[in-house]
DNA sequence: CGGTGGATTGACTGTGATCAAACTCAGTGG
DNA sequence: CCACTGAGTTTGATCACAGTCAATCCACCG
């Protein structure tokens, strides 16, 4: 853990480590060193901030996993996002100045503490600090528009296969291995995201095992072919899938990347 | 039209203008008449921005209908919102300073530029005003929240009622009926934004009418029973609907509204 | 008029939800 | 140490919702 420091026995970061987490160039001002931010722990199971409870901070994620969940009127929750390091929470509840959504710690967690009118206030003296803070949500939106075109567009099993590289994505530019990895959420928190059914997140695992474009055991997630994961839209149907060498298979995935134009073999006409 | 003034030839809204258009508390500052913000005006059809295109301006929709959309690598359309008076639009292109979606507008429109940079740097002389962006930013980002929500739990019976009361709430607040109404969109774009296709809309907006929920003629809108359509969940299947008077049908989908607690007929396990 | 884009309706099919059962694994306590 | 538990996962069988393909139908416009 580079970014932190003890004070009261407690983590505290400047505002450059803040800005390096978010991927922002960094802001520097004159005494930076006397501006500090607060960390806290969260242990696995422990609810950050809860749907209604008045607003006042932002958080960034030093370390760790949580979800982020919506909970409908007849008590469903609907899984948001994934929040992992470098992620900023929080934002949903400038608006109303209450949270709209509930944040969950997924493993053990640090984060950081953002009060959010100090921090408004400091972007009113430095530019940049107030570019990131626009820029964060801007992005944040943007994130949210490829749900939403996911969701409306893709096959269950596209969504899967994306999940799956957005993952490794993110594991890799946090420094860990894209290849293998452990899930820190359930099917059903998967499903929930996706939505689908826990049994179609399972069964699709399964089915992409099977082709051999990743391996599954339990959480345990090895990605073995992801060009063909990145651009698959549909597998063949399983009946032709049992009786073939499962290269066919994944040849057949890997088609539709090639030549998008052409409608491929077993492609969705979405 | 009580907003805009001559000058040039042109309309021009004041900063007054603009914080009623958004819902916001006015921001008071010296010498706001000097402070003017450009209108334009599109026809039918026309581009307001397109993806790519290097961002610069913020859009609020002073009259008019648009449709933002998504398009995905082979070339789908899909439909992100449709905004229409006192909604802010290019609000995607701050993040990587080009938009990530296009405006289209459905309907002859005034829109109001408010050029981003000039904007910001209001905001940090008056707070308010950064409060205003940091608010619209917001409640976008929690508007985006209950649309995953939607497409990942609701049906599409139920899409399609949320639609329509989500119309209806804010044509009243703009000072029109929301009783009876006219659609911009065709059954393509409202399929495209509530992940279904065309002729499920189509065929769920026959199945409002029959039932007695709602009068369809074409574009034309009647809203009956807002309150069913509200909560309404799933209807009863068509078999059983041929056979019974429509009261019933209509008496068993407000039913799901009166009891949210216990289980009622028909209604979804989500 | 005929032409065209949009809407409706019908018949059929497939994907993914539902219900159900078996299995894995970690934790707990006798 | 092992049986017991319970949460999570896998797999199977079945079915319905919504997608697909196709044939009108309708309104508007040149």
């Amino acid at each position: 853990m580079e970014a932190g420091r003890q004070r009261q026995g407690r983590l505290w970061s400047n505002l450059t480590e803040v800005c390096e987490l978010l991927h922002i160039p960094p802001v520097n001002i004159a005494h930076s060193e006397e501006l500090l931010f607060q960390h806290v722990q969260f242990k696995t199971g422990q609810r950050i901030h809860t749907i209604g409870q008045p607003f006042d901070m932002l958080y960034i994620v030093n370390s760790g996993f949580l979800k982020t969940v919506l909970i409908d009127e007849f008590g469903n929750e609907q899984v948001l996002s994934f929040p992992m390091k470098g992620d900023m929470m929080g934002v949903d509840g400038i608006h109303t100045r209450h949270y709209s959504s509930e944040a969950v710690a997924l493993s053990d967690c640090d984060l950081i503490l953002l009060p959010f009118r100090k921090l408004a206030a400091l972007g009113r003296v430095h530019i940049e600090l107030e570019n990131m803070m626009y820029g964060v949500m801007s992005r944040e939106l943007v994130r949210e528009q490829a749900m939403i075109g996911m969701l409306g567009a893709l096959s269950a099993e596209a969504r899967v296969a994306r999940f799956l590289v957005a993952l490794s994505d993110r594991f890799a530019q946090m420094g860990y291995s894209s290849k293998l990895f452990n899930l820190r959420m359930t099917r059903h928190e998967i499903g929930s995201y996706l939505g689908l059914t826990l049994e179609t997140v399972s069964r699709t695992l399964s089915a992409f095992n099977e082709v051999g474009l990743i391996s599954v055991d339990q959480r345990t997630i090895g990605i073995k072919d992801p060009e063909a994961l990145k651009n698959l839209r549909r597998l063949p149907p399983s009946r032709a899938r049992g009786r073939q060498p499962a290269a066919r298979a994944k040849a057949a995935a890997a088609a539709s990347a090639a030549a998008p134009g052409a409608q491929p073999l077993y492609a969705a006409a979405v």
